[in-house]
DNA sequence: CCTACCGATCGGTAGG
DNA sequence: CCTACCGATCGGTAGG
């Protein structure tokens, strides 16, 4: 038997048309992205991207739930022990997952609710902000953080100060992902004055 | 004698146009938002914007402007002492203009770069990073900020965290700005553990 | 000559 | 994976 006729070229895979689709999108926004821009960014035609997805929505919700399930599957990893401990863990995982998923956090970061897929993405963000607020209540119950600032502020500073990181940091830039990590934790639970 | 007759209507200043403009910017992002858009949300047609504003860029200039203005005002307020206290005093102010230019501070750190006029936003943004940059490493030098975490390092957290209140802080939201650079400064200076 | 607009339309490009 | 298209909308400008 011979191997059956290859119609077309192999070109892209839906992995690689998402790392680049997210790349444009990042650059010049989605909105802004047309599909004409993203083919020729791939150097093929837009309708070979509607081979792989039915729409530039798609593109997004594929590109949203990447970050998302990799963000929650830090507070599984987060089990059990002190609440503190647990929190330092979802600071750390959290940190593991920015760097490791950078644009797809990125891009995350950037949505704003202006459509079905987005503002589901939206909720998913608020249901991890409350579970994390949720862990800071309980460090404050057991003592470790201090109690003389309203956890729902500590744990949007806390969450603030890691998603910032997606404005500057880079993987190839000479700071690695554990350093980055180290300096945040001590920074944030220990602060800028010095170690108590 | 009787008064001259009104050709056309007092409509609406370049104000109260920016202001509308940059809610909608934020809302649909600024490449999204076409100036009929923008017509519509005024009440007016798109030829009566173009009587206040010679292009589209001069809208987003204008409102990137009046960001980066209140923001090195502040370096100005923060001429001596110790360079911790400046630096207190530099977080402060701009907890106080992020909050009181909340939509025009909003729209600049969601710039890109993109164009002309975002370029030159940029770099007036990396130019305040420097000095706060410079700023650390004098607290640093002269022992009240911890020279164990990297002091570029340090102020891109800082900065960070400043930041993203964008994200979430409302003026009409029952935190008062004064209390909301209150939480901050001391979770930033003193950590999340507790006073030392 | 000014300020503050309007109704209509230009050449090109959007996502699908 | 391409060619050939669609209904609609884009930023910007004309005369009055």
């Amino acid at each position: 038997m011979t191997a059956p006729a290859r119609r077309g070229r192999p070109g892209h895979s839906l992995d690689s048309l998402l790392d680049t689709a997210v790349a444009v999108f990042i650059e010049r926004g989605y909105e802004a992205t047309s599909m004409d821009t993203l083919a020729e960014r791939l150097g093929v035609t837009k309708s070979a991207i509607y081979h792989h997805v039915r729409s530039k929505t798609e593109l997004l919700e594929l590109a949203l739930d990447r970050a998302l399930d990799g963000l929650f599957a830090v507070l599984d990893d987060a089990g059990s022990g002190p609440a503190v401990d647990r929190l330092e863990t979802v600071v750390r995982g959290s940190v593991r997952v920015l760097t490791s998923e950078l644009p797809f956090v990125t891009l995350l970061l950037r949505v704003r609710g202006n459509s079905e897929v987005e503002s589901r993405a939206l909720q998913r963000r608020r249901e991890f902000d409350r579970v994390v607020t949720e862990l800071v209540r309980a460090c404050v119950a057991e003592g470790s953080v201090r109690p003389d600032v309203d956890p729902a502020l500590t744990s949007r500073l806390l969450f603030g100060t890691v998603n910032s990181l997606t404005e500057w940091y880079r993987p190839d830039g000479g700071l690695s992902a554990d350093d980055l990590a180290d300096g945040l934790v001590t920074t944030l639970f220990s602060g800028l004055r010095g170690t108590p």
